[in-house]
DNA sequence: TCAAGCTAAATTGTCGACAACCGACAATCC
DNA sequence: GGATTGTCGGTTGTCGACAATTTAGCTTGA
């Protein structure tokens, strides 16, 4: 038989149930089909898959473990309300295990193994702004801090990071316009990219105070503005 | 009627079978019952217990997500295996975190607030160390650090915090002598103390850099000898 | 002897059903 | 009328059983 290199099928994504649920759910979240507050019942997520109950709720367990869904004793599970206060926390937390994963990235010289990656998504996300595609440029966004993360070689900054970073792309997605100069953010990571290579750890920690500085203020200072319209938002 | 202020019962602690059986896997790893690597299997625990296999189920899923427990698709769960770089990777975010809260604590004046319970829980870990009371006085220790990070006033930081130290419970644990002076190790929180006092938020942070780092080096250093030694851990 | 294939036991993933529980409304009593 | 108590629908917590998957032991063949 001639040596077929390509196949004919993908396998399957076969992965539990529990698992392609909870990425439902996500996903629901994350784009706002589901909003803050949302009762979420076993029942009826079942019931519109599909399936049982036990993948649902192993699957809203999941989530709850990532803060994007909170569990009442016996009263079920909600989509997770976020406050400004909330928000400030996520990314003074965000800012803290950052800052030392890129002064890692720096001090072991692992900068030259991704630059070339950064490069990309920067311009990914500046073809993204440009077409007004916002909701994917702050994915790609995260992409590119996280690849920083990853590449610092502690998998617990990684590991903590993802868990912020779903939270973050939720609340970002409940803004409708998120920055004013989307261009100019993207751009703005070429800062962070000149830090990198400057070879002074100091100088890493500071491009990434600002900038995650920045957009620290802008989401926050959105989420109290939409606090102050909308008082009872829980 | 003559308004009772004081009430006549407590709300019975009636938490569901999950939460009880999370307890009991927590305490069984944290003490050494079950070591890393073990297999956690549902149906064993659950004909222990005299359940059925889901809160066990969900049980699992729960240390899953705090890191005692790993697990793999359609094989189970099993005890986390631990090795020095973990260890290590471990220390590095828990540095991060309390630094900032410590810093954070200084920052908004609340040393005052807790210095009180802060120095009981010093006096506390000396006790122990005079019984040779280790495992409790870690849990202390872990305590006096706990109520730092909470007062910080960040709820993230906190719960980062929380994960963390089961985990650091469950390693120290896994080490016959994890210090060789415990009693020099409580009296050196003094120094933070201290730190917190004077008010300045570099000497907070310098201080937990300094008190961590030495707690991080001590724990790596013993892994990494038990590493040694037995080579084959996983 | 050893590798590959097969079989059986054990374990997880999923299911449908029942019991316990919560919240809200209706009924009752003072 | 106000507050307490009883009831009801709906949801979660738990259960035992079945299907799918993995693992280990056994057999077979070279």
């Amino acid at each position: 038989m001639t040596s077929r290199s390509e196949r004919l099928f993908q396998p399957l994504a076969r992965d539990a149930l529990s698992q392609q649920i909870a990425r439902m759910l996500t996903d629901a979240i994350v784009s706002g089909k589901l909003k803050p507050g949302d009762r979420v019942a076993e029942s009826v997520i079942a019931k519109e898959v599909g399936v049982s109950r036990a993948p649902v709720r192993e699957a809203a367990r999941l989530l709850e473990s990532t803060g994007l869904l909170v569990s009442h004793a016996n009263r079920g599970f909600f989509v997770r309300t976020i406050d400004a206060e909330d928000i400030d926390s996520l990314y003074e937390l965000r800012l803290c295990i950052e800052r030392e994963a890129a002064a890692r990235v720096v001090r072991e010289g692992k900068v030259a193994g991704i630059i070339d990656r950064l490069r990309a998504q920067i311009e990914d996300m500046v073809g993204m702004s440009e077409e007004n595609q916002l909701i994917l440029q702050i994915g790609v966004d995260l992409q590119f801090h996280r690849l920083i993360v990853e590449s610092s070689g502690n998998k617990r900054f990684l590991a903590a990071f993802d868990k912020l970073a779903s939270e973050i792309q939720a609340c970002t997605a409940m803004i409708e316009t998120v920055f004013d100069e989307p261009g100019l953010v993207a751009r703005n990571h070429y800062l962070i990219i000149d830090a990198l290579l400057s070879g002074d750890e100091d100088e890493a920690r500071a491009a990434l105070d600002y900038h995650i500085g920045v957009a620290r203020e802008t989401v926050v200072g959105r989420f109290r503005k939409l606090e102050a319209e909308e008082p009872a938002k829980r």
